[in-house]
DNA sequence: ACCTGAACACCGTTCAAGT
DNA sequence: ACCTGAACACCGTTCAAGT
């Protein structure tokens, strides 16, 4: 039962951290072989692989090779290993317009990047809108060099904190709905109940460029210009 | 096989479900005891008074006095309940606007009642945002309503759902913002590092009117306001 | 301090048996 | 068709015991 055949996926007992592994024994090893940053790496890992379904402190553990009970002695709770994985994001979230291009054109950049992040990532979404931001340090560098970029363009810093949020809820929305199935506008039977609307869905793909974009996209792109648009009377 | 200690739960005494009710027993009942309408209501019942971590099907069946299993008769999912509560709240969202308001008073009435409405029920976002219309009645009529508003103010047949879906990402993104905590932008310890934004967050609530609104409805009126404008060179 | 292993208190869902 | 009751296959989390 101990015995390394490499056919065995193992499944049954616990050990199955994949191949072989050398098992651990009880009580403090001599280093610390958990931490953050294996953590949150593993993680993410997991995510890629099996999708947030399959994020589960279990999995998560077995990916580490150690006991789920393990994973408590750094973090408090799973929704920590979410913070962990949300800081990480925003540090990939690109704000390098902001140093480099005129404000419209750094929002734009920083608004798809951030949006096409979290489209991979909507269950995070629901526990970053309510999460302070204090001890997330990617988190914080993304909003300094945000709120650098808006000064620079002429904005009164009493202003810059609401238009973010506006910008960001907009952003959360929009990476919601890369994932809508194509047919979500399709009212099916209802349809003879909601004439106008069926229309409007149905007139949606007219006379759009050709390859015609994604739904999602032509949206938020529809979306980003006006709120560029009605948000420039400030700055420029 | 356990030997058959078997006793009437009702004569060991405890009523489990609560008020008294009489125990059925195994078997089709006279007449169906559950229904899409009544689950709803419990639902809705349940979430009002314990939020949606106490929406379990355990606790919806005990409402409803009856066993967990016997929901699946009904719904074939947990997903299934939270459709139905969903399209219940759109129903409760106020399109009025679109038949005696202009065009951008229409949209912000429809926009801050359909804010409120989910800020309530931001679980049921994730959910909604990925939902086919089809079968959800009171949503349809929803997006018929709009659809009207939009067209009796000029607006183009196939751009109208683009505009529709861009409010309703930034809609949704707002809803999750009102459940925010206050010192959500407090960066605590790594203010140091990011003195512009630090500065950004405190003067933010500096020179507002008195009381000083909400930041979560400032950013949300200012969003809304922006997207107007912006959108607001089709209709008018 | 930091690990293992065995609980604990839940979930949503399935299914045979009953009427 | 539509209910009950007993499973089933999971969850996240806690905690004593071990080093």
């Amino acid at each position: 039962m101990e015995n390394a055949t490499q056919t065995t996926p193992e499944s049954g007992g616990g050990a199955g951290a994949g191949a072989g592994q050398a098992k651990r024994r009880a009580g403090r090893p001599p280093h610390a072989v958990l931490g953050p940053d294996r953590i949150t790496k593993a993680a993410l890992k997991l995510i890629a692989r099996d999708g947030y379904k399959g994020l589960t402190m279990s999995a998560l553990a077995r990916m580490l090779s150690v006991a789920p009970s393990a994973l408590y002695n750094h973090v408090s709770s799973k929704r920590d290993v979410l913070l962990l994985v949300e800081d990480q994001l925003m540090g990939s979230v690109d704000v390098s317009g902001f140093t480099n291009a005129p404000w419209k054109e750094a929002v734009r950049r920083w608004a798809r990047s951030y949006r096409d992040v979290f489209a991979r990532h909507t269950p995070l979404i629901p526990v970053i809108a309510v999460l302070p931001v204090t001890n997330a340090p990617a988190t914080v560098r993304m909003y300094e060099a945000v709120t650098a970029g808006f000064l620079a363009a002429g904005w009164p810093a009493e202003e810059i904190v609401d238009a973010i949020v506006a910008l960001e809820s907009f952003i959360f929305g929009s990476a919601f709905d890369v994932s809508a199935p194509a047919d979500i506008f399709d009212p099916g039977e209802l349809a003879a109940d909601a004439p106008l609307f069926t229309a409007a869905v149905e007139a949606r793909s007219q006379g759009k460029s050709w390859p015609p974009p994604q739904p999602s996209d032509s949206a938020f792109e529809l979306g980003l210009e006006s709120l560029l648009t009605g948000l420039g009377r400030r700055g420029n």
